[in-house]
RNA sequence: UCCUCGGUAGCUCAGCUGGAAGAGCACCUGACUGUUAAUCAGGUGGUCGCAGGUUCGAGUCCUGCCCGGGGAGCCA
């Protein structure tokens, strides 16, 4: 018999089929019995009934308990009391292991317990939806950027020092020298754009801030396009180009998922490029009159980015941030002397997923950042050789992956869009 | 680091002014041919986070510590 995954159930209609799985739940009415039946590709109900299943295997389902492994066969039909519309009616199931215990019941259960279980809990059909619309916009957005030419050639995650300087460091030893975890692949995308022109380099990034809020982790996913000969305008045409595929992609091949995460997608589909765009001046003045103070020079903190994620119904972006509170990279305005910055922010509250903008290459003005925010300029040199040589104006942005997912799932912690989150106190399992 | 809430059965929680530790789920036994976190009847299950203190008596009050949630700062 052939072996098939519940993904491609629907084009087994009427056939007898093998399915390799994992016991989700189950109910019983004395001589009928329901399987929910997952196989890690989806869900399916199995219907056990005492005429038509054999004795070993109706016998067998008593004694079986959550997330035994199962191999079922059995006719497949459509079957509207089913919950996902097609129903497996159980010719015969034997267990590969069956053991009673599974901590995860389908009652609810704490987040620390939870988490404590991660390793279990993914297999949970809302945690496995999340993790699936993941996989989907992480191959989305390197798609994305492989069809435009760039090339990902990644950064290292030892560093010799910080990349910002403002932020902490995970410090580890190495073979007796300090070095630091990467914070950002940005500065190494530089180097390789120059010598490749279209590049991103995608990977796990770590900041040691004891941060203790929903959109932070101390490890997360970000991918870090960089080109070369390209301005602001460039770098905010691809960040928005990438998120609105992104989006695109999900509505599109992973509707169930969304569907199980009850996600009210109105906004995902009417979301359209190019997105909204406002300058620095204005985002402030907006926060204002929607109720939060802030001053010109003050970076928005949460409550003043909420409010404004809030009034928007689209992603949008905020551009042309003053010189302090953007890294010592980026290039000024030589007329505002703003930063040529942006901000992209999701809306309903999900704010930042990404930042970028285009990079100073003119190698006095970046020794001049460098100095003014008293960061090791023996560390910087390698990276002032880039405006040493061949410099030119270039551009680019990071994404902030758990972020995007967390907005487009529509679920509050980012800590449940990686599969393993690293936070503050959690390093188990 | 700061603010705030919490820690009672495997899980989720209730436990009033200090007076004999409870419920639902899970698990076990039984019933049920269309269940949707199935339902119904019965049963098993406790270091009340840890250490002190007050009291005739502490899950409950006090002190310290540990652990966790939410938020702030900072950021993707």
């Amino acid at each position: 018999m052939k072996w098939v995954y519940i993904e491609d159930i629907h084009k087994y209609e009427g056939q007898e089929v093998e399915l390799r799985g994992w016991l989700h739940n189950k109910r019983s009415s004395g001589r009928i019995k329901f399987l929910m039946i997952r196989d890690g590709t989806g869900f399916i109900q199995g219907v056990a009934a005492e005429k038509d299943t054999d004795d070993e295997g109706f016998a067998l389902i008593n004694d079986l308990n959550q997330e035994a492994s199962i191999v079922v066969r059995g006719s497949v039909h459509r079957e509207q009391r089913a919950p996902t519309g097609y129903e497996l009616s159980v010719r015969s199931i034997e267990a590969i292991q069956n053991k009673e215990g599974y901590p995860i019941s389908p009652k609810s259960h704490g987040v620390d317990f939870l988490l404590g279980n991660r390793h279990l809990w993914v297999r949970s059909s809302k945690q496995w939806a999340v993790l699936r619309i993941r996989a989907e916009v992480v191959r989305s957005v390197q798609e994305y950027l492989w069809e435009k030419g760039f090339l990902q050639l990644d950064a290292p995650i030892f560093t010799p020092a910080a990349c910002e300087g403002t932020t902490t460091l995970f410090e580890v030893n190495y073979f007796g020298e300090p070095v630091y975890l990467s914070q950002s692949g940005q500065l190494y995308s530089e180097a390789t754009a120059l010598a490749f022109s279209r590049v991103y380099c995608f990977g796990p990034t770590f900041r040691a801030e004891k941060s203790k809020t929903r959109r932070h982790l101390t490890e997360f996913w970000q991918i870090e396009p960089e080109m070369a000969y390209a301005h602001l305008e460039d770098a905010m045409e691809l960040a928005e180009g990438m998120v609105g595929n992104a989006i695109h992609r999900v509505l599109e091949k992973r509707k169930e998922e969304l569907r199980t995460l009850d996600r009210d997608t109105t906004l995902l589909e009417s979301t359209i490029t190019p997105f909204p765009r406002i300058r620095y001046e204005e985002a402030v003045r907006r926060v204002n009159e929607l109720g939060e103070s802030m001053e010109y020079g003050d970076d928005f903190g949460a409550p003043q980015e909420t409010v404004l994620a809030m009034s928007f119904d689209t992603p949008f972006m905020i551009t042309h941030f003053p010189i302090d509170v953007k890294a010592f990279y980026m290039r000024k305005d030589s007329e505002t002397g703003d930063t040529l910055s942006f901000d992209l922010l999701a809306p309903e509250g999900y704010g930042e997923i990404v930042g970028g903008g285009e990079r100073e290459f003119d190698i006095k003005e970046l020794e001049k950042s460098i100095e003014s925010r008293e960061l090791p300029m023996e560390a910087f040199q390698w990276y002032l050789d880039l405006r040493r040589f061949g410099s030119v104006p270039h551009a680019g942005f990071g994404l902030g992956i758990e972020r995007l997912v967390a907005w487009i799932c529509g679920i509050k912690h980012i800590r449940e869009t990686i599969p393993f989150p690293r936070m503050l106190g959690r390093v188990y399992p």
